[in-house]
DNA sequence: TTTTCACTTTAGAATAATTATAAACTAACT
DNA sequence: AGTTAGTTTATAATTATTCTAAAGTGAAAA
């Protein structure tokens, strides 16, 4: 993804391409393969990628911009962090809890013969599976 | 499950019957159905139905040495808070976020098909699955 | 182009969940 | 009963995240 496809997504969800949102983004989504990080993880690469400093609240802002805009997922592993995805598709994670590292698995690669009806009143929005790992 | 019960599961994980941990164990166990809480809404329920009040502090440490003897079980969802799970045999959950609401999926009620092998030096612990819902 | 202004960034304060501390208490062993 | 290691508790500290409000800026209008 090129510079003047970062400035077509922000813009396309009508958002600024601030100095700030096009650095993440550059960061985030000119890469070949999914990345899954945390705020804290990411404000870090940021710091040791550019010497530029973003603030922190700017970070979060982005991030949660971007979520809001379909372009980053969110994904509930253990632990006290909230990590995000740059896979917006529907797929699956393994889970290292040793490393706290996340590995897709493709939608198509996990396949369920039997599932429950929801509960009465309600619908299947989506089903997440997580593989946890171990060594 | 009785008193008596109560007192052997403490004693026989090497947890002093205290009262403080009596009451809460008498709260999380002696029920037909899972329960599933977050610290805060046990401490809301335990003020509730007695009178006496146990430190916020001492909620955390029994919920973790329950977890740690393997009493409770841990379930993460999204959202900021950590959720514990009365039932620790292997099962799956329907998650409803608009209500923050967890039930419980029989293992039996969900039969995967087909599942990626784990990566490279790395053996699969276990599988979860999650059936968000919506209304 | 300049002007304008809603949107954005930022430092720092505030909040929320959880964990640490250290003094007082107590279950259980001698 | 006396001892002591384990436990509870109030409170402080930590961590992740959100809020605030002032200063800055992208982009539309004039
Ligand atoms: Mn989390
Ligand atoms: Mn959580
Ligand atoms: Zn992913
Ligand atoms: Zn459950």
């Amino acid at each position: 993804m090129k510079k003047i496809d970062i400035l077509k997504k922000l813009r396309s969800s009508r958002l600024r391409p601030t100095k700030q949102r096009v650095e993440i983004a550059k960061f985030l989504f000119e890469r070949e393969k999914t990345f899954h990080f945390t705020v804290e993880s990411l404000n870090k690469l940021l710091i040791k990628k550019s010497n530029s400093k973003i603030a922190l609240a700017t970070i979060y802002n982005t991030v949660h911009a971007f979520k809001a805009s379909g372009h980053l997922s969110e994904v509930e592993v253990r632990g006290n962090k909230t990590y995000f995805d740059t896979n917006v598709s529907n797929h699956h994670h393994f889970y290292d809890s040793e490393t706290s590292e996340l590995i897709d698995i493709d939608a198509n690669d996990i396949v369920i013969q039997k599932i429950p009806k929801a509960p009465n009143g309600k619908k299947i929005k989506n089903v997440e599976v997580f593989i946890n790992l171990k060594k």
